[in-house]
DNA sequence: AAAGAAATTTAGACAAGACTAAAATATTTT
DNA sequence: AAAATATTTTAGTCTTGTCTAAATTTCTTT
């Protein structure tokens, strides 16, 4: 069995590898709260067991095996967070704290009945993919909010969960995955974004702007 | 925050105050699976942290700042039991192991939403009675199966959760809390207690009837 | 009541995972 | 291309929770 710890690193490695490219100490660091020397320590164990590639001084990949692992941490983590939303009423700002603890102590077993009480879903609350049993995801594409052109209509797709205070601001003006909205404006001079959304505008911070990602609606 | 750890010896020392009176070294390292010196350390750091109150060489005592800390996670065992075979199905044999993790990482938040959906349950799946928020939880007057006399009418209260096999036994013959049997007979020599239920007979073992609790059925 | 056996504690070691401070390497600026 | 700065690694320490082996205390037997 491996450890928590080992098991968040893993994770924070496949998330940091998918939203920048490259994997540094320091991106880790701050990702987990923890100082750069303990990175550096972990990263060393992980090499030994095989499922990082770690050149010195040049940042870490993950192997085949590493990746299977994240993401099956990651399959736990999202299912979870989708079944405590559907199941128990756990306000979507809540339930990722829960799942990052939880995630860790599914069994296998409990886990296929969540899925399957959830009729085998493919998006977490916060429209990410739930990785599949066989450790492989679906890879969609999409823009940044911040990125849209003025005057389009766009669908929702995903929205960054690690925020409480954004989603609630979100959920409290009715904005989640698989809803459509149209961009009005952008501010000049890193201003923020109009929406309209159901008839009324509101605004969006320009860095709130990054983390919600957003696909032309096809009409 | 306390440790899984220091949770699951407070659990333990609970549980066996309760059951045998004392609690000994010995009793814990057997319990937990942990040697008797690696007890001992850590009955050191509860005595430190006012938890339990330690007389070298004889046996330990939940303070009620202990018994409180052991009630809290022992609710959370058993709503976590409850929820997973009501919500989820999980059968009773299994409730046990999943609950034994996820007790360490509930919160407090989750664990009242459990406690609402399950309509503020006062027992187990195994028939052992939930703690209250408040710490306080009520105890209940029976006898094991293997101390009542043959030709009595008998109402299952309790079994105990811990043998898996035997859980599944009594689940197959329909053996659950709160069904009404009759105690046939006591073969000698230690030999097994023969029970008669919903009008076939059964037979357990002398042992497994130290671990099903029952009352007289009042009619 | 002394001897022997059983239970408990102490002493010392180890692994995991964190930290700080200092050294090494890489990157950026001048 | 040096110098200055930023990043990463190493070295050494600490805490938690475990272990084995040896010493101590308590219990049981004779
Ligand atoms: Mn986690
Ligand atoms: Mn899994
Ligand atoms: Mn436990
Ligand atoms: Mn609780």
């Amino acid at each position: 069995m491996l450890s928590q710890a080992i098991e968040d690193y893993l994770k924070a490695i496949y998330e940091v590898e998918t939203s920048e490219g490259k994997v540094s100490t320091s991106a880790l660091s701050e990702k987990l709260g923890v100082s750069p020397a303990s990175v550096t320590s972990m990263m060393k164990k992980l090499s030994e067991r095989k499922l990082i590639a770690h050149k010195r001084y040049q940042g870490v990949k993950l192997t085949p095996a590493g990746r299977k692992i994240a993401l099956e941490i990651i399959r736990h983590h999202r299912l979870i967070e989708l079944y405590l939303k559907e199941a128990l009423g756990v306000p979507w700002d809540k339930v990722h704290q829960e799942a990052e603890k939880w995630e860790h102590v599914l069994s296998e077993e409990l886990e296929d009945r969540i899925d399957e009480f959830l009729g085998y879903p493919v998006t977490d609350p916060h429209g990410s993919p739930i990785p599949r049993r066989d450790g492989t995801m679906i890879v969609r594409q999409c823009d940044a909010l911040v990125d849209v052109e003025p005057d389009t209509l766009v669908k929702v797709v995903e929205v960054s969960d690690h925020d409480p205070e954004l989603l609630r601001y979100l959920g409290g003006i009715g904005l989640y995955p698989e809803t459509e909205m149209m961009v009005v404006s952008k501010q000049p001079f890193k201003g923020p974004i109009i929406i309209e959304l159901t008839g009324k505008e509101y605004t969006i911070g320009r860095n709130a702007a990054k983390y919600i990602l957003v696909e032309k609606a096809n009409n």
